[in-house]
DNA sequence: GGTATATTTGGCTATATTGCCAAATAGACA
DNA sequence: TGTCTATTTGGCAATATAGCCAAATATACC
């Protein structure tokens, strides 16, 4: 395997891996319906604020959230909506897993 | 935060976090060309037999593969061929980040 | 049964991730 | 300048993940 090669495989799992939080899956649909605040992202998970300002900038190292600053607050905000199509998936696959248990405990 | 919700964000999470690593997303990107088995997959991933195993189980128990013995070999196949979407838009995403870096370059 | 091949699993170490607290930073405003 | 609020960062402990070797399992075939 091309050293190269490697580098490209590995980008693409640092984008994958961003996601694959919980809180950070959270926030993403919670910034898909507008820009929000730390604070007000902080409500929703539920967890300390340094905690989710970490999870943030994983989001936004991996080039999917951009941040912009207004006054003391600093909004951040989908750069790529097409992650959002990811839900669908997954969705999908969840249901077909449920789909199978249901089957095999027959 | 509702205790079943929770759990919804974390099954999902889980799903994301079993193709969040590079030889995962070789492995995905190798079956969807077709049905492969242990040893083929290790070939193109260059590490131990076991590990490629290990790999396999994670994208199994997730439910994006599923496998069917022949003979002696153990065949993987894609499950919801809909993962691939995602390679898209993870290219959109790194395009997007090296067109930012080449403008911040200036 | 016994041997050979393909795959999985146990056990271990190394590394990465997560989440908290406390401290640092950045802007707003008196 | 000093103070207040919002956010980020340093540092640490707990937990999870990755990868290898060796051993176990499963199937084919003699």
């Amino acid at each position: 395997m091309d050293q190269r090669q490697q580098a490209r495989w590995e980008a693409r799992a640092q984008v994958l891996k961003s996601l694959a939080h919980p809180s950070r899956l959270m926030i993403v649909d919670e910034l898909s319906r507008g820009a929000r605040c730390v604070a007000e992202l902080r409500e929703i998970i539920g967890c300390d604020m340094s905690t989710v300002s970490r999870h943030l900038a994983v989001l936004k190292n991996a080039g999917l959230l951009a941040d912009q600053r207004q006054g003391v607050q600093v909004f951040y905000f989908l750069k790529t909506p097409c992650v959002l199509d990811f839900f669908e998936c997954v969705e999908s696959v969840l249901a077909n897993n449920v789909q199978e248990k249901i089957y095999l405990a027959r």
